[in-house]
DNA sequence: AACCAATCTACGGTTTCCCGTAAGGATCCA
DNA sequence: TGGATCCTTACGGGAAACCGTAGATTGGTT
């Protein structure tokens, strides 16, 4: 099994039960840290120390405080971590269950695993230690659900910067300007049309206060 | 210290490490389930034995699984608790930092405790197990901060009622016909778009889109 | 180089929304 | 009762968004 575990998890009461529920798989002394950027100090440290860690367990969402961060989350803490240890194998932890954002962290950042804070995380935690460690992928079972029953769309750079400007309160018929800036392909005021009504035919939607709504609740935006 | 405390809480790490905090206020053994319905049941029970629990500490959110239930959440529960034994105290520990909704938790379900889930949330358990001890109020340190940065319109039934619709696609013009079906007052096609304008005014917004989404992130709809 | 296909852009008519003004109703007080 | 104030509603001009069509541009192929 892991030999040496580093959990970056800003909850107190988390932190202490992630490491009782390792404590169950005869892993020593995982070690701990409370913000992201402490836990990319360890990492570099550790190579320094050429006793690099096996696994990195990270939240996604780490509160702000007055202790300012350079890293703010989990996914900038793995692309870090990743590119100062490519080997490093990484279980994400968290209660976030939008399926877009599950699905970039597999197929861009390469993670290892996957488990949903939710009803069984402590068991689903032990099967994946286990499966990670044995070179599987593993995604706790309470997600594979939501993940299927999900039809949508899927949001391109553009569609992304068009609802980005509308929720910023920029006019419909100004966007243009933005995208040109910003050297977004299309970037003519009917090409905006055509791709708003796509995403709302897509989705059944008639207004954009609806597809607003909706990119809120799958955490696009 | 209390004596009988019921932990509700779907997340088996949470409530793992819940029980390892009180344990730390050398509080003896306390109960805990892993949905509402149970935590209902449990109360019920305890008045009938005549050993009445003297604090439940519940979650807000609780995840859905085929085990289906009738109480749903967290609001719902504590609804539920205080009617069967209204000196029952109640600390909740939820994520949960919008202030509309935490307010209304204080004003209308009277808890006794709010504990936000964050980086200290074992420390600041123990401090509100123990003012709530001694009949005071507890309030985490990291949400009185997002409450006072909030100088936002306070929303009325009428303006959730025009959102809500918005949200759901309604044209802006048809919104009279449903706010009279459901007799809601000022119904006049001028007196929405006199309230929207309101709303966005208060809050710096030019665009309902906007308006739309800052409602999602406030939790109002 | 020329052609084709696909995409992007520009344009005009229609609908909806925005916003200011004014008329209609209700409430309160002298 | 009369009048003053506030709130609601109705109306109309102008702007923005919607939608279909036609022209322009791009990229790839022969």
């Amino acid at each position: 099994m892991f030999k040496r575990i580093l959990i970056a998890e800003d909850q107190e009461t988390q932190n202490i039960s992630l490491q009782t529920t390792l404590a169950d798989l005869s892993i020593k002394k995982p070690e701990y840290v409370y913000y992201c950027d402490d836990a990319l100090t360890w990492i570099k440290n550790s190579i320094r120390a050429e006793q690099p860690y096996d696994l990195l367990v990270t939240d996604l969402s780490f509160v702000e405080d007055h202790n300012k961060q350079r890293i703010a989350g989990g996914v900038e803490l793995i692309q870090a971590a990743k590119k100062v240890q490519p080997s490093l194998k990484i279980l994400v932890f968290s209660v976030e269950n939008k399926s877009a954002v599950i699905d970039m962290l597999f197929k861009e950042l390469h993670i290892d695993g996957y488990v949903r804070k939710a009803r069984h995380d402590a068991q689903y935690l032990k099967l994946a230690l286990t499966a990670i460690y044995n070179d599987k992928k593993y995604l706790s079972p309470d997600l594979k659900l939501a993940r299927k029953e999900n039809n949508s769309h899927d949001f391109t750079e553009l569609d992304i910067a068009i609802i980005s400007q509308l929720v910023d309160g920029t006019p419909q018929k100004n966007i243009p300007y933005y995208l040109q800036e910003n050297n977004i392909k299309p970037s003519g005021l009917s090409s905006i049309e055509k791709r708003l009504n796509l995403m709302k035919e897509v989705l059944g939607f008639s207004k954009n206060e609806q597809l607003i709504a909706y990119c809120k609740d799958m955490g696009i935006i």
